[in-house]
DNA sequence: TTAATAAAATACCGATCGGTATATTTTAGT
DNA sequence: ACTAAAATATACCGATCGGTATTTTATTAA
């Protein structure tokens, strides 16, 4: 049995799968053990089996809603090669964010960032570093354009993901909250054109 | 006893005023009964007396903490007469928003819109007309400065009004999740530059 | 195939949840 | 000062919370 996962193995990863959705969209003080049972269909015996307790669960949980987006967003900017492209990835993503199935709770950071950012430190801290990963491999295409040729030479990689970051992350919850997506169109296209203006 | 207020309205008062921080910090779902009990230092009797539930004080909890946001930075723009600095209240303010008593749970319409969007119709509804509300004012500064020939006639007031909120929001889950201004710092002045860009 | 082991289900725990009925105290008009 | 009414505190309710000990079932290596 060295090469398949074992039993706890793979229950492990389906209660992960199953659990993510729910935490991302009712938070964790909103998430119950029962709702966990629910979701996956196994019992409390089953899920304590694996897992220490319901934090364990909500850090793994995080770790594999950030993954998902991040894995799709990934996907989106390995299939293009200019770094103006790549940019352009973030507002094509998330302005179709309220059809996509994974992204429909929202931006995990966001919701995980505002529950938790007074009340639940670990929580908080692993939000904190998924967003420090973003806005690092923002800024690292951004000087990637640079060293390129295809960004102005002037740009700063750090103030732009800043924006960019505020931007999507502002816009998304507009959307969600007002149920539409009209505002965050328009945010999505006046990113667009900052991300254009980058341009050399 | 015509003027004055009866002692049950004081009390409610007394109990929206006390618990109001608590509901933005810990949000609805994190805040118990027994929370609203040690805030306000009253019984459970005494809260369903004056509330028929835990739903009737949070509901009324963000109503107050929106108007003491929103009447701050009311005294603040109606100490300025130019649009351009009415307009740049709102970065002076946010900028500061750690050091701020009351905005330092974060901004209300952010916490309950994240937290309700999926799972509290009357709170996510709340937060939307809230939203809507402060939107709509950005909008009216606008108008008044292309009015008042401060602001160039071209503006897009709507489109103004999103991307302040965008950054605005944005940044304060930033400044929030990882416990620190620096970035906020560098919106802020960044926001500061679309406002000063849109004078005639 | 079997026996040891691992995993999952069942049954249960005390604590806390939101909420209520009732008793006690305060308030307020006379 | 007295009393009726209003407001608050006490005591209690069933349900659900997160978590555990134990039993049953499934897995896995020999």
């Amino acid at each position: 049995m060295s090469i398949e996962l074992s039993k706890a193995e793979r229950t492990r990863q389906y209660i992960i799968e199953k659990t993510a959705p729910v935490f991302n969209e009712k938070g964790y003080a909103g998430t119950s053990i029962h709702d966990l049972t629910e979701a996956t269909g196994l019992t409390k015996g089953s899920i304590y089996g694996n897992f220490e307790n319901k934090d364990e669960v909500a850090l793994a949980a995080f770790d594999y809603n950030f993954n998902t987006v991040t894995n799709y967003i990934k996907a989106q900017i390995l299939a293009t090669e200019n770094s103006i492209e790549r940019l352009l990835v973030y507002p094509k993503v998330y302005r179709k964010f309220l059809i996509l199935p994974f992204l429909q709770p929202g931006c995990p950071i966001l919701n995980t960032s505002t529950e938790a950012d007074d009340t639940h430190p670990k929580l908080r801290e692993k939000a904190a570093k998924a967003l420090a990963f973003w806005k690092t491999s923002i800024e690292n295409q951004i000087k990637r354009g640079m060293v390129r040729g295809e960004i102005k030479k002037n740009t700063n990689p750090t103030l732009i993901a800043i924006i960019l970051v505020s931007i999507i992350e502002g816009s998304i919850m507009q959307a969600k909250v007002v149920q539409n997506a009209k505002d965050l169109k328009v945010a999505m296209d006046y990113l667009e054109k900052i991300i254009l203006d980058l341009k050399a």
